[in-house]
DNA sequence: CGGATTTCAGAAGGACTGAGATTA
DNA sequence: CTAATCTCAGTCTTTCTGAAATCC
């Protein structure tokens, strides 16, 4: 591909001193990247992030409303319907109204679920790999920490 | 705001192990929490985070044609037609043809421009701080180092 | 001609809101 | 009646592609 993002590799560092500085934009540039370079690796298998997430959950936390696996997964609600019914369409999950409840629906992994869920995780370990590549374990620990302190301070309001 | 995203606050952490693995979901997530503080701290000034990008590079290297504004600062060409349309109607910014090269235009910034480019990164600078909050001064300039390696590394095609 | 620049139109994904229908 | 659940229908923003028109 001959395209614009291509020729932005190799220029003479012009970025303005003031954008360095900026930690949301490091964030917002390193994001977009991985979330490209993840995605590009799941769709040969016709896998989402998604999908990984709700699998993880299920498997995890065992069948759950589509509420709970929100509050799990931070999804949103509305959003997790497709999910479902993609991952109910390839047979890795299954969607039954709970009795005691009807206005919940019970979700169900499948044992074909749980071979998907490790083949995506297998493709996505090795993205995560490949995005840390240039760091050692210890600074690898060091950048989950710290952005794990950023995120947790964010989330909670701060 | 009674909304989904505030019920998200103060659960148990039922996060599954699996995910909390991803570089690329942490990232994600911390990603879009910036993101969001930073619009809205923007936002009662009409100001979006790419004018400041904008801004911040015709000031740091002069009057430039939009090729090269996009270059410095990762904006799309397409994309920088409705940036520089938005700050050339609040008289921030200058667009004039180059007589020398006539597909380009000479983009120069204004006395105006360079007053909202100060305000502008008033605002973020409290809000960088605001999100590194949790974080020392020597933690902070580990995670710049930390992230940059990543994205460098990403951004070269790795 | 090939190549660069500006512009427009739109695709694709993620994050998010609001409302309707149903049920507790 | 209030509140929770699922679903649909959107908005908004960002990133990115493609192509037309113009000019070097």
């Amino acid at each position: 591909m001959d395209t614009q993002a291509e020729l932005r590799f190799d220029r003479g560092d012009q970025t303005p001193e003031r954008l360095k500085r900026q930690l949301s934009r490091l964030l917002g540039m390193t994001s977009a990247q991985a979330s490209r370079v993840a995605a590009e690796a799941l769709a040969p298998f016709g896998a989402h992030k998604a999908h990984f997430v709700v699998l993880a959950a299920l498997e995890e936390f065992g069948p759950a409303s589509q509420a709970s696996i929100s509050d799990r997964t931070r999804i949103y609600r509305s959003d997790l319907v497709a999910v479902l019914n993609e991952l109910a369409e390839g047979g890795w999950i299954v969607r039954a109204p709970d009795p005691d409840d009807k206005r919940r629906n019970v979700i169900t992994i499948t044992d074909a679920g749980r071979e998907r869920l490790a083949q995506i995780e297998a493709v996505l370990d090795a993205v995560n790999d490949r995005i840390m590549a240039p760091l050692g374990a210890d600074e690898r620990e060091q950048l989950f920490s710290l952005l794990g302190r950023v995120n947790a301070h964010l989330a909670s309001g701060g």
